[in-house]
DNA sequence: AACGATACGGAACGTTGTTCCGCTTTACAA
DNA sequence: TTGTAAAGCGGAACAACGTTCCGTATCGTT
């Protein structure tokens, strides 16, 4: 019913070029920068990489976490894409679960810092919050149905509470000899297995 | 026995009056700011809170975390000691685990930011970081190697790994309805069991 | 009382996020 | 092509924070 455009008659104008090539630059910058510094680096320093001013970050994305779901948001369409592609190819949904699991710790590990933001109660990174939640919870949702119709796993665990723990157990796992994130969210899975008996 | 002379003849002279009532009028402060506050309050909430400028808390506090560890020293201690006693008086050591683990999340869950601040790898906070492990840890090592040693739990986790893995179930646990950082904990504790089979 | 050591307060500095506004560039029409 | 309003831009300016520094006040001792 709405959008910028809405194609009736208005013609919203679109874009002025250099806009359009000033995001452009300024997402590929912050991609090199976050990689760099991680996902807090200053935005001064994004800015200077693009060759623009402070206030055309602003202009461009609200909030800092606008600019971070830009940069990443092929990323998490991938990994809510791959949901029920797992489903779908795995022998059993446990299986799918922990495969799918794996996708989502990969991608927050090896984006330097992501995971911390994506816990900060730092308002700003509402938007962020809502939308990785908006986008992977039914996906998870999903497969852990799939897992409890099969008996696999306990029927008392929320797909945003999990996903929540996976995300904090991910946090400061960039290059640390004594932390592995990945071992402790397969313990934190197998815990979800129903207990014998 | 002694005061903080170290006792030889030195004589090193004790504090004056006013710094040693500040100190303490500061850790009050501070307790105070960070119940209502959470730990990474303002530097200078806690300076005005406790009637004094901010020179004054850096004088007795070269950085925040020596403040934070002034603060709940007790406390940490306090939890410490019990792994001992848990272990000594609990049916199986996988128990005194779990009940120990309990004691510690309900004192990360209960200061407001501690758990965030403890996996900041903010420079400042190494402080902090080495005597949460260094007080913590072996108790940690203790209970869970007693727990493989009665063929209760896999072998290859480690207390410096699992403590980690806790503290970051807990960020963010405050009046979060979405979140039960105790629910998450128990899962991992679960997960450590040894696989059936 | 006097004096040196100790401690204090808070101004000042550096680093961040964020806003604001004068100037530039663009797109379009004449 | 040229003129003009709108769109966009850069970066100065502001606010909030941690931290340092130093002139001044206080303490303890002689």
């Amino acid at each position: 019913m709405n959008d910028s455009d809405g194609g009736a008659g208005r013609a919203a104008r679109s874009k002025r070029a250099d806009a359009r090539r000033n995001e452009e630059t300024l997402l590929d910058a912050a991609a090199a920068v976050f990689v760099a510094s991680g996902v807090e680096a200053p935005v001064r320093d994004i800015a200077a990489k693009a060759g623009v001013g402070v206030g055309t970050i602003y202009r461009h994305f609200p909030t800092r976490a606008d600019l971070i779901i830009a940069v990443y948001r092929h990323q998490v369409e991938a990994c809510a894409e791959a949901g029920p592609a797992l489903l779908a190819s795995s022998a059993t949904p446990h299986a799918a679960l922990g495969q799918w699991i794996n996708l989502f710790v990969d991608f927050l590990v090896t984006k330097h810092g992501l995971a911390a933001v994506l816990q900060s109660d730092n308002a700003g990174f509402e938007t962020l919050h809502a939308y990785f939640l908006d986008r992977l919870v039914p996906v998870c949702t999903q497969l852990l149905d799939a897992a409890v119709d099969s008996g696999e796993i306990r029927s008392d665990v929320e797909a945003i509470q999990l996903m929540r723990g996976v995300g904090n157990l991910c946090i400061g796992a960039e290059h640390n000899p004594h932390y592995d994130a990945r071992r402790l969210v397969e313990l934190l899975i197998a815990g979800l297995r129903l207990p014998p008996g």
